[in-house]
DNA sequence: TAGATTGTTAATCGATTAACAATC
DNA sequence: TAGATTGTTAATCGATTAACAATC
C-alpha cells in the first residue's frame, strides 16, 4: 500500500506545488533525471531550503550530491494534489466567466474535466459552448448523482451565489470552486475554495497607489480617446 | 495634507480589506452609522481582534463602547487600496478570459476601468466586445502613453505571457495583473500580481483528495449523507 | 455609573530561513 | 577522496490570538 498521509501539508506549500510540477516537466523534457533544490529554486525565484522543505512534505527523498528524481517527484506531487486521476466538474452559471473557464484547455493538466454547464436562463439552455452543453438547473441534482460529479465551479452573479451553493451541496457536491465575489458561509461537508479577484486586485492597486504616492501626487489621466462605457 | 502612510500594511490585511468594504456597505444601507469589530467579524467568520488590528492598519480609530464609523471606514479603506479614483486598464489577449473580464461590471466598484482590449490576431482586431474595441498589439505602446494607462490585464496564452509582459513594460505599464499560468520573472519598475488558478485548484483538489482518502478507498461516494469534516 | 468596545502590550503559533552534519 | 547536495535541528520572522486596562 502507498504511504497515504497526504493530509496536513501546509497550505503555502500546497499552493507552490503546481509551480514545481511546471518546472519539473520542463526539466524532464530536457532529459534531466534529477534536479537539485537550488536549480528548482532558481527557476522560480525561491530559496533552495524552501524547495527542500516543500518536497520533503510530499514525501520524496532526494539523493545527497545529486538532487531529486524528477519523474518520481512529478508523480508524488500530483498524487498529493489529487491530480493523478481526473475529476469531473460542473460549471454553474454559463455567463462570460463560466464559458471562458469551460473553454480553458489547461485544466486537463490539473486533472479537472468540465463535463457540462448549468444555467437558470432558458435562453442559454440548449446551447453548446466549447463542445459542452448548457443544461437547465433543474437537471443538476439528478446528473450530479448519476455521474458522481463531486466538483462544481461557481460562476453565477453575486446575488445567486448563496442559493446556487446550497443547491449544489444538496445535490451531493463535495467541493465548490467559488469564482463569485460572495464569501459563502461554511457548508457542512462541502469544501469551498474561493478565487478572490477583489483580494488580488487589492494587492495590485494598493501597491500601485503607494508607488504613485511616493513619486508625486496622483494625477488625473488625459480625457482623450474612447473612454468607452461599460 | 493627508496622512499618507499607506505603505507597509501587511499583505494578509490588504487581502481582507475588500471583504470589509462589502460588509460595511451593507451596514451603511441598513442605516448604521457605526459597526463594532465583533459585528464585522461575525459577518465574515473572523475574530474581532483581527478586525480591530486590520482596521487599525488603515488608520481609522474606533470609539470605545460604540464601534467604528462606517462611512469613514469605507473611505479610508478605499484610499488605502487606491480605489478612491478609478484607474484605466488595458486587456492584453482578447480570448475567452480576456473578454469575460472586459465584460465584468463589478470592476467599477474596485476603481478599475477597462478601456480596450488588444490582440495579435488580425481576425479579432476591429471587433467590439461589451462595448470595448479590440485593437492590434502594434497600437498598444502608443495608446498606453497617450491615455496614461498604467495597468494591463494579461490574458494571453501561456506561451505569449513573457513576451507580452515585456512589451507592456516597454510601453510604460506600471502594474500587470497576470491571469496566465506563467510565473513571470521580476520586471524592473513593474508590479506583478498573479491570479494563480493552479494554486487555488491545488488547494481545492488536495483537500478533496484527503477527504476521500480518509473515508476509505477512493470510491464514488453515495449521493447522500454529508461526509462532513474539514 | 454600568456596559460595551476599543487599542495596547504580551503570548502563541506557524512558516521561513539559517547552519551544518550526514551522505551520496 | 572531494564536491555537491540533502535533511535535520535550531533561529528568526511575521501574523494571529489572548488578556486587559483605558475609554466612551
Amino acid at each position: 500500500m502507498t504511504e497515504d498521509r497526504q493530509i496536513s501539508i501546509a497550505l503555502p506549500t500546497i499552493r507552490r506545488l503546481p509551480m514545481y510540477v511546471a518546472v519539473l516537466e520542463k526539466a524532464l523534457q530536457d532529459g534531466q533525471t534529477h534536479a537539485s533544490s537550488s536549480q528548482i529554486a532558481g527557476a522560480l525565484g525561491l530559496e533552495s531550503i524552501q524547495v527542500r522543505k516543500d518536497l520533503a512534505a510530499v514525501g520524496v527523498v532526494g539523493q545527497a550530491g545529486v538532487g531529486f528524481p524528477v519523474g518520481e517527484l512529478i508523480v508524488a506531487i500530483e498524487k498529493s494534489l489529487g491530480w493523478d486521476n481526473a475529476s469531473d466538474a460542473f460549471v454553474i452559471g454559463a455567463g462570460h466567466l463560466g464559458t471562458a473557464l469551460a473553454g480553458y484547455r489547461g485544466f486537463a493538466r490539473y486533472g479537472l474535466n468540465i463535463v457540462a454547464l448549468f444555467d437558470s436562463d432558458p435562453a442559454k439552455v440548449g446551447q453548446t459552448v466549447h463542445g459542452k452543453k448548457i443544461l437547465p438547473m433543474e437537471k443538476f441534482a439528478d446528473l450530479a448523482a448519476r455521474l458522481h460529479v463531486r466538483i462544481a465551479i461557481l460562476t453565477v452573479p453575486a446575488e445567486a451565489a448563496t442559493e446556487s451553493a446550497a443547491l449544489a451541496a444538496e445535490a451531493g457536491i463535495k467541493a465548490l470552486w467559488n469564482f463569485t465575489p460572495t464569501k459563502l458561509a461554511p457548508i457542512d461537508g462541502v469544501i469551498v475554495e474561493r478565487v478572490d479577484l477583489a483580494a488580488s486586485l487589492a494587492v495590485l492597486s494598493s501597491r500601485l497607489a503607494s508607488l504613485v504616492g511616493a513619486s508625486g501626487a496622483a494625477r488625473p489621466q488625459a480625457a482623450d480617446e474612447p473612454e468607452s462605457e461599460v
